[in-house]
DNA sequence: TGTCCACTGGAAGGGAGGGCTT
DNA sequence: AAGCCCTCCCTTCCAGTGGACA
């Protein structure tokens, strides 16, 4: 072989001017049809400049729909003027996905107020209050104004209750030296409804709303970051446009449109062409399906893949909308199978609701009449993936179950 | 109109696992 | 090492429920 493997395509030509502006992390220069959100944001937060205490808020809107890019904005804007005027402005943005429990969030926003020489606050282990209180003695030690982001607030709720938004909506009352107020950011409008009344009523003190991009906001979206990061005459007429009209689908979901559109670019790139057109849109499309349920499959906690795998197995059997009871009795003939106990039907009802969330399956309750109350259980991961092989990867019993699975079969 | 089915989903709590303090 | 503390995963118990059917 002549020459460095990596020689042909390094010489190629990009269709990428800059790749970055398709990144999630990217903070463009300005937010179109954003507006009013900006706005919202500017007016509240304002206080924190003039020496009072900004309310706390609660931003609400599907995914993609701008929320978190926002608040970076107004956030980064408002460090700069406040060191521009010498008042101190402490922003912490917590992700509550990663960080889901109270200890954390308060162990995370107390890490990163520390000073040299501070012992550093360990992982788990200490009493919560033992951190609350390190907290706010960092806090009033760096003085000032303190914003909370909580990001995907409603995550966070679900999984460790209200406890930790109302010790920290109550902060003010202990701090002397420093103010603080939360931001919190939700997809889901109905989330309050979970809390107890007194934190809902601190914690929304200034609701903001998201709409969901429409399809032609989206494609100024795109056309803008088309502009900066891909080369001028390389899209197709239609592409923006099918884009925008995909992710509006989607819900209005704006980093989709962005990926669909980044990897559009790229699907033609690795085929060498020198064009983009509604052809490779489709590819995208089909790849980021997979891209995003593979991962999510191949990670399943053992019991969660069985249960998966039953509802597949049972569909495969061309049975649709089947019912929990259903579900549970091909579950418990496969753990036999692979010879381990299975799961109350308590917990496997559970599994069932988180298999919902995350999107893996829809369900939906139903009576029956006298045939009973249940779920509707149906499989949401698209047909052209083979959702049984790629939890099989990995995971030997699973492998073993679906060897077994014509035995089942006859079982249904 | 009341009954009754097949669950749902809240509450409480156990116990393993990880880590700190004394 | 003993005594705490926190989280995660799970079980047990049980009141509640939508709607077809008698």
């Amino acid at each position: 072989m002549e020459g460095n493997i990596f020689e042909k395509i390094l010489g190629q030509d990009s269709l990428f001017i800059d790749r970055k502006a398709f990144d999630h992390a990217f903070e463009p220069s300005r937010l179109p049809h954003r507006e009013h959100e900006v706005d919202a944001l500017v007016r509240n937060l304002v206080d924190a400049l003039n020496g009072h205490i900004p309310s706390n808020m609660l931003l609400y809107g599907v995914p993609g729909s701008g929320k978190t890019v926002v608040t970076r904005f107004v956030l980064g804007q408002l460090r700069q003027k406040g060191k521009e005027m010498g008042q101190i402005v402490n922003t912490y943005e917590i992700n509550c996905r990663n960080v889901d429990t109270k200890y954390r969030v308060v162990q995370t926003i107390a890490s990163q107020l520390a000073r040299r020489g501070d012992p550093p606050v360990p992982f788990t282990g200490w009493p919560t209050d033992r951190v609350l209180e390190t907290l706010v003695m960092r806090m009033n030690r760096a003085g000032g104004v303190h914003i909370i982001v909580l990001d995907e607030v409603d995550n966070l709720v679900d999984r460790a209750g209200d406890d930790l938004l109302y010790a920290l909506t109550s902060l003010n009352t202990v701090l002397d030296n420093g103010r603080c107020s939360i931001i919190g950011i939700s997809n889901d409008l109905h989330f309050t409804q979970h809390l107890d009344p007194r934190v809902s009523s601190r914690l929304s003190q200034e609701d903001v709303v998201f709409h969901p991009y429409v399809a032609t906001e989206i494609q100024n979206i795109l056309g803008e970051r088309a502009s900066m990061g891909i080369r001028e005459g390389v899209l197709d007429e239609g592409v923006i446009k099918l884009c925008a009209a995909l992710a509006a689908q989607e819900h209005g979901d704006a980093r989709r449109a962005l990926d669909l559109l980044r990897i559009s670019v790229q699907k033609s790139e690795q085929r060498a062409q020198s064009k983009v057109d509604t052809r490779h849109v489709r590819l995208a499309q089909s790849q980021l399906e997979y891209d995003q349920v593979t991962p999510v499959l191949k990670t399943l906690p053992l019991h969660q893949k069985l249960v998966l795998f039953s509802i597949c197995l049972n569909e495969e059997n061309g049975l649709r909308n089947i019912s929990t009871g259903e579900v549970y009795r091909t579950y418990a003939d496969a753990c036999g199978k692979i010879g381990i106990e299975p799961l109350t039907t308590r917990r496997v009802s559970s599994l069932l609701n988180e298999l919902d969330t995350i999107g893996l399956i829809m369900a939906r309750n139903v009576s029956k009449g006298r045939g009973g109350r249940s779920k509707q259980v149906n499989s949401a991961i698209p047909k052209a993936i083979d959702a049984i092989s790629l939890m099989s990867e990995n995971e030997p019993l699973i492998n073993e179950a679906s060897l077994g699975k014509y035995h089942l079969q006859g079982h249904l």
